[in-house]
DNA sequence: TTATTTGCCTAAAGGTATTAGGCAAATGTA
DNA sequence: TACATTTGCCTAATACCTTTAGGCAAATAA
């Protein structure tokens, strides 16, 4: 029979096109292979089992996320350079959803720090440069600023605003404004 | 043979439980009939289905952490009642890690607003009582501090500030101080 | 005490994950 | 070109988990 050309790589990619239209807890190994017209058996000489191909697709989203975001971050500083990274975070999980979701899945510490997750927080670090905090604060305003990015985009995204009023692109810029404003008036210990 | 006395009430709280040891994941029909020394189909009298399950599992934890939230609100008020309330939250997700997970779950717009998820906005909102906003900057400063409080404790639990340097207590004492500050300097639109 | 409801059981079908072992296609070697 | 080896996908089998259908006995109502 001709093969159909299975790649780690590819497996990846194609789980990562699933999840975002099916969600990623539906990104499952025999979902994967039907996708392929392949049986489920076959994927595993690719992929050691299902944790890894989730572990995979993760990766990729972090490093597509960290893509973005390096290119958003060129050329802006202050302000400008705070929202621009903000809306790769917030666009991306609009637009790929489910590979958003796979970017969250815990990984385990030697995978994490292999991972582009270290690049998210250089970026987030290099933000800081535009406004004057001491060292530690830096680390604590790391912390926060991808605290609101993170849990702004995911109750959005889990409907958690879609009840009240004030739309929240509204709310959103002003959550910009009010980060901007927190950063440059940075409260001393 | 005698009977088990299996109630939806009590599957819910012993699923709230199995989450906390195993992890909400690992919450299934199944793993609660094993727990009782039950046939698994004698659960489909008391659940719908697996979904269901999970759903009360969340509206449980959600009164739970409502339930923590009024009573840690009681006779505070401005940054002392912001700092309870996001100490409630963060507690609770590390006293019950797995029912924390639960009341992220998504539920359907009718179960939603039936849900304590109701209780959890308006006492965020009271805390803006203390603090100096015009009606719709409530509604963004409502948001943001939801935004705060569930990205923070996620990205906390889930390890993604284990790897820097200053702990963690530190920058959740540093983030109070910040988020009171931004709402005593609200900045105008 | 009898009738009815209700609770848990057996049986069965279908889906996902994972391993073991086989055959044929692709690739390397003489 | 012929042969040997690797590699890729397949069949087969096991083990869960989910869910539905139908049955019998315990609890409850009449």
């Amino acid at each position: 029979m001709a093969r159909a050309g299975l790649t780690t790589e590819r497996l990846a990619r194609a789980g990562a096109e699933l999840a975002d239209e099916a969600g990623f807890d539906q990104v499952t190994v025999s979902a994967l292979a039907r996708r392929f017209d392949v049986k489920v058996a076959s994927l595993y000489s690719h992929l050691r089992n299902s944790h890894d191909l989730k572990t995979r697709i993760a990766l990729l989203a972090l490093e597509e996320l960290a893509d973005r975001a390096a290119d958003a971050l060129a050329g802006r500083a202050g302000k400008d350079a705070l929202t621009a990274l903000a809306n790769v975070y917030r666009d991306y999980a609009r637009e790929h959803p489910g590979r958003y979701a796979a970017a969250q899945l815990r990984l385990d510490p030697e995978t994490a720090v292999a991972s582009a997750g270290v690049r998210h927080a250089q970026m987030t670090r290099a933000i800081l440069r535009g406004y004057d905090l001491t060292e530690p604060d830096q680390t604590h305003a790391v912390r926060l600023l991808g605290s609101v990015f993170h849990g702004y985009v995911t109750l959005e995204m889990g409907g958690g605003f879609s009840h009240s009023a004030p739309d929240t692109q509204e709310t959103w810029s002003r959550t910009m404004d009010a980060l901007d404003a927190l950063l440059r008036n940075w409260p001393a210990s």
